[in-house]
DNA sequence: GGCGTTTGTAACGTTATGGTCACAATTTCA
DNA sequence: TGAAATTGTGACCATAACGTTACAAACGCC
C-alpha cells in the first residue's frame, strides 16, 4: 500500500499534535502547517493527498486557502476536510459550497477522523481498495489485479490495467492527456503526451477479445483527449 | 486468520484510545480496562490472546498484575507487553524480571507496537487452529505444518511453507512483495523485497513434484508482485 | 565441534514493458 | 480540394522487472 500524506492546517498546536497522533497510527505521513501561506506553497510543493483544514486561521480564514485550491486546476481534486467548531453551523455549509469534501467539528472523535479520511482517499483516487468495477460483461477486479470478460481473464500490461482502472472509476467525463499523465502514471514524471495515445492503442486492443470487443469504451474527444463510456457499445 | 483479542490495561483514557485505534486497524479484538482489579477478571473471563499493561495503574502497580498472572498457571503462558515511560528505565528491566514477554516505551510507534503483538503471537501459539486447506489436491494441514499432494508429503523448508499458508488463505489476491514481507515474515523485520523472490523461486520448485505441477498456482502480476490463483491449474 | 539445512543476498540471465519515433490515417477548416 | 492539425499504428530498443543460480552466513541437530 503507497503510503498516504495528509497536511494538517491549523493554528492550535494541541490540535495538531492530537491530529498528528492519530494520523501516524492510522499510517499517514503526516504533514503540518500553522497558517496558509505556507500551506499553500507545502500543498504545491509536497502534494499531500488529502488536507485537514482548521476554520480560523490567523492571516485569513480558512475558508481563503480553500477557494484558492479550488480555483486552481492542480489542486481542484485535492480532497478537503475542514475542521470547525460545534456552533458554527454556517460555516459548515459556507465550506460545502466552496468545495469542501467533508466536514468534522471539533471536539472529534480520532476514529472518526480517521474513517472520513479513508472513506474520502478511496472515493478520491481510484483503484485503492475498490474492490470490483464492472461496465457491461467487462470486469475490473482491482484485488486481483485481473480484467475479466465474462468468465476468461483479459491479458494487459500494467499501465494498461491501471488506465482502465483510472477510467472504469471515472466513466463518461473526458481527459487530457497530461491529466491520464497525472492520475495513472504519477505526478511527477516527465514523459511525452503522445505515450498517452499508445497506450490507449494498447488498451483498446487488449479489449478487443474472441467473446467481445470492448475497444469502443474508449472514445476519442478530439482536440481534449479520452473518454471512458458505456456508451460505446 | 482468527482473529486475535488483546487486553488494554491503562488508566489514561488517551492511551487507551490510541492503542485501540491501532489495534482495531491491524485487525484485532479489543478489550480494556482501567484497573488491575478489572483487569484480572477480564483475563479470566475473556481470556485475550495478549496483554498491554500500564506500569503505573491506580490501586497497585501494573507489576502487581503481572507478578500475579505469572505466578498462577492458568495465565502464566499469557504473554504481557509492558507499557512504561521513556525516562524508567528500571522499570523496563524489573519487568522482564518479572516475566514480561516484551515492553514499549511511550511514546512509542503505532507500527512497532503491532510488529511487536504480532511477533509475540506467533512466538507464544505456535499452530493454534490453523486448520486444513485445500486447493485442487493440493493440501496443507496446519497442525503438522505439512503439504500433501494427494497422498504423499510434500518437501519445503519453513519459510516457503509460511509463504503458501499465507497465499492459501488469502488467495485470488495481488500482493506487493512488501506486503508479503509484512505477512509472511513479520513486520519488524528488515530484509530485501527480492528475498522474496527467492522464495517464490524455492515454493514453486517444491510445488512441482512426480505426480503433479502446482507451480502455476503461484503467479507473479507485473509491477506489482504475486497471486495465488487456483486459476493457474 | 562437525554436519546438513535453511536463509538472505549478490550476481547474472531472461523477458516483458514502456517510451519514442516514423509514418499512415483521419478529421478540420479555409 | 488541399493543407494543417490531430490521432492511429507498428516497430524499435533500452531497461526495469523478474527468474535463476551460487554462495556464505546463520541455524539447528546430533
Amino acid at each position: 500500500m503507497p503510503e498516504r500524506s495528509v497536511l494538517i492546517v491549523d493554528d492550535e498546536t494541541a490540535i495538531r499534535d492530537m491530529l498528528r497522533m492519530a494520523l501516524e497510527i492510522a499510517d499517514f505521513n503526516v504533514l503540518e502547517s500553522d497558517n496558509i501561506q505556507d500551506a499553500y506553497t507545502r500543498i504545491l510543493d509536497n502534494k499531500p493527498d488529502i488536507v485537514l483544514l482548521d476554520w480560523m486561521l490567523p492571516g485569513g480564514s480558512g475558508i481563503e486557502l480553500l477557494r484558492r485550491l479550488k480555483r486552481e486546476e492542480s489542486t481542484q481534486e485535492l480532497p478537503v476536510i475542514m475542521l470547525t467548531a460545534k456552533t458554527a453551523e454556517d460555516n459548515v455549509i459556507q465550506g460545502l459550497d466552496v468545495g469542501a469534501d467533508d466536514y468534522i467539528t471539533k471536539p472529534f472523535a480520532p476514529r472518526e477522523l480517521i474513517a472520513r479520511i479513508r472513506a474520502l482517499l478511496r472515493r478520491a483516487t481510484p483503484g485503492q481498495d475498490q474492490g470490483r468495477l464492472e461496465v457491461n460483461g467487462l470486469v475490473l477486479d482491482g484485488e486481483s489485479r485481473r480484467i475479466f470478460v465474462g468468465d476468461d481473464p483479459v491479458d494487459m500490461g500494467p499501465t494498461e490495467f491501471n488506465l482502465l482502472q483510472f477510467f472504469m472509476s471515472h466513466p463518461e467525463r473526458a481527459y487530457t492527456r497530461g491529466q491520464l499523465l497525472d492520475h495513472v502514471w504519477g505526478a511527477n514524471v516527465y514523459v511525452e503526451e503522445r505515450t498517452v495515445d499508445v497506450h490507449i492503442r494498447r488498451l483498446r486492443k487488449a479489449l478487443q477479445t474472441d467473446m467481445a470487443d470492448y475497444s469502443g469504451l474508449i472514445q476519442t474527444v478530439r482536440g481534449t483527449g479520452y473518454r471512458f463510456s458505456s456508451r460505446g457499445l
